[in-house]
DNA sequence: CATTGACTTGAAGTTGGCTCCAAGGGATAT
DNA sequence: ATATCCCTTGGAGCCAACTTCAAGTCAATG
């Protein structure tokens, strides 16, 4: 794979599944870095600017806010001398754990629900989607992993 | 518990963390159904209303949005005769996909970051990170699984 | 040389999800 | 009765994250 090869503007957000004005969006922001520009002025960009790119992509699924990409873009602002910083391992514990939360409030969706369908059956008025989950109606939702 | 204790709009804001305005905010959208009104027509809720309102916070903290919540919602309408649709277990499981999108970008940029990272140790030139743990860099980041 | 098409810019517009505001209604406390 | 609250309404305002627009540059093509 040539990785080396340079992009237009078009061709990048093509890839990425955004929009050219997405991309300039996000310079503008300083999500990414100004891009360099030929001689006609029109940006190029590179396999780290891909590699950028990707990563919003992957953070914005996760639920983070453009805002909240800042710190983790950081880490391209030089070719050489990555060093992320405990503070970035702690934004991402922090995020990984935001996630988690995410799941646990699914899987409470899901005993809620769950507990709708079968009050047919139990004649149940209980209140549901109580703090303690006291059984797994859904199990294997999340198929183990 | 006195579950069919009738609540004030502020109550009940209270109790689920957001807004009387918010809570009028999704009357007025039809997330909640048009509350019954005292004489003085101050909004009234019960326990069915407190449910519906933590349902909604769970789905927005699995990133769900309000307008796709609706077919959920629809299972309060009627206080008897709740029946879930298979439509709506189709709905459950297509979001549950999207949490395990999430999850798994969420474990795309980890790895992507931990490259990164081992980058600086194989090959970092300038780069005097400690060599310390070269193993697993930001293993266990999701306690296994 | 005129047109096409991909690019440039700054700025205005859009959407979702609230959040605040003004103007007013009633119950209670002093 | 005046103040203090919490409530009512419709509508305006706000922020993030785009999206669209207007006006222009530049290179290649017919």
């Amino acid at each position: 794979m040539d990785a080396t090869r340079e992009l237009t503007i078009k061709e990048i957000a093509d890839r990425n599944g955004i929009t050219t004005d997405t991309v300039r969006y996000y310079e503008k922001i300083g999500l990414l870095p100004r891009a360099e520009r030929k001689m006609n002025r029109h940006r190029v960009y590179g396999p780290d600017d891909a590699e950028r790119i990707r990563m919003i992509g992957c953070l914005k699924k996760t639920g983070m806010s453009l805002d909240e990409m800042r710190p983790y873009m950081g880490m391209y602002r030089s070719k050489e001398g990555i060093r992320p910083t405990p503070e970035l391992h702690r934004l991402m514990e922090e995020h990984r754990e935001k996630i988690r939360e995410q799941i646990d409030s699914l899987q409470q969706v899901l005993d809620f629900i769950d507990d709708r369908l079968t009050e047919g059956f139990n004649r149940g008025q209980e209140c549901a989607l109580s703090e303690e989950k006291t059984k797994e109606p859904l199990a294997g939702f999340f198929g183990r992993r």
